[in-house]
DNA sequence: AAGTGGTCTAGACCACCGA
DNA sequence: CGGTGGTCTAGACCACTTC
């Protein structure tokens, strides 16, 4: 006895907003819930409402409504635990430009201390148009700019500029420098209410100019590796542009490609 | 009016050959299929029987079926194609060595051409512990080395040592040069039968010592980058494993982290 | 014991491809 | 048109966590 049930499979939108209606219900499904996690109503840490009750809210099967949540966990916004619950995961890819070098030197916890932070600089300037066609700024912008020197166990080793939206992130510029501390993306999310979801790094190769080689103790000419990043917010928003110059001698990288 | 099906659904093993029996049903079913694949069942571009015949075949249901083959698609081995049918695809990263280096002048074609190669050397030498071990050779073992100088529009680029065992690759050393090719892992395939499905490459930097220096065509400590890079057959064995010097004028690599 | 995610089955219908 | 993969539903049972 088949029965006709939910007659158009294919566009319940009971609760669901419209999103791009020519998507399968689970990938508007996914776009909903980042949503949501973008808006920070569930923290990181927390556990979200579960499947039983999501896709009843929703008003889809639970299969359609896992096959969302799979892709968040993949995409690492979210982690199982069985048994438990669904969480939000705190974006814990290593986002540090420290990830390209190496610190083996016998140092034993295995490179889990953040790396000291020396703002040399802070300045507002008008955007080059590159960054800002890489910050999707309209075109007569300006920036907040920082310029850093990056420490490791009190060696100079990455000296780094990162580049703002000055409209939602002008505050920094005056912000006490213990304030902002090592660590940017944290600032980010609890003063200003972005997250960073993800980065997209390029490498080049350089030498040390007569302004970097005495910031980094090394000499003029010497190979330094150039870390272009961009940072994106969960759902591809540019959040800061940077160009940082590090010592070669320290430059190490491991890949799998498949 | 439940119906006690399948009593015992997980641990369905009609066709199924034991593998780990803790592992679920999609999983064995993955090793299955993927050794299936290595095993030149199916050679690349040919399609697999469809997912309704093979769920038959072993006895388990669609959606399951779909689950392992769904696994291999994100692994790359499979690709699926609606209303056509699921393909053996051909390995298709870029397992270029010429991944880290750019040759953006104005080329038209984008990178699709093969770098030219020229061997220099090919001998047979006393496998070194490090090597033997990365390569999981048992202890006393040979290895065929091929030294080659890789070139770009005639423009000499990377130097590269490749490193294989004697054991299964020793008619490479009296092999025509013609007949290797520039390109190898299409050789290992057709010639002797492993794929390379992954690589794992590792990078640093160094300077041109007075063997590299010439061949690349840059002065002695000029900056090289040095690609080390494992090899890995379809279930992970260890097929190859290269060392490089590339100019580190032409170093570029973009990633994404997530 | 209750609640959560994890695995599996069965079956419907849709979208697309190729002959 | 028949066959293939793509989406979706409904529901059973298992494994684990938490109390």
């Amino acid at each position: 006895m088949q029965m006709p049930i939910n007659a158009r499979a294919n566009t319940n939108v009971s609760v669901l907003p419209p999103g791009d209606e020519r998507l399968p219900l689970f990938a508007r499904l996914r776009d909903v819930i980042a949503s949501r996690i973008a808006a920070l109503e569930w923290s990181a840490g927390q556990a979200i409402p579960s499947e039983q009750e999501l896709a009843r809210t929703y008003g889809v099967s639970v299969h359609t409504l896992r096959r969302a949540v799979d892709q968040l966990v993949r995409e690492g916004l979210l982690e199982r635990k069985q048994g438990s619950g669904t969480y939000v995961r705190r974006p814990s890819f290593d986002a540090s430009l420290f990830r390209w070098f190496n610190f083996g030197d016998k140092s034993s916890d295995g490179g889990r201390t953040v790396p000291e932070s020396r703002i040399l600089e802070r300045k507002v300037i008008a955007a080059p148009d590159d960054i800002a066609a890489k910050l999707k700024l309209k075109k007569p912008s300006k920036l907040v700019q920082i310029l850093r020197l990056r420490l490791w166990g009190g060696m100079p080793v990455v000296t780094e500029s990162v580049c703002l939206s000055y409209g939602r992130y002008k505050s920094l510029i005056a912000m006490d420098e213990h304030e902002v501390g090592p660590l940017m993306y944290p600032l980010y999310e609890h003063r200003f209410g972005q997250i960073v979801t993800s980065v997209e790094d390029e490498l080049s190769l350089g030498q040390a100019d007569a302004r970097h080689a005495p910031l980094l103790g090394v000499r003029i000419g010497d190979p330094v590796v150039i870390v272009e990043r961009l940072s994106l917010g969960v759902d591809g928003t540019p959040i800061d542009w940077r160009r940082a110059y590090g010592r070669g001698d320290r430059f190490r990288y491991r890949v799998r490609l498949t």
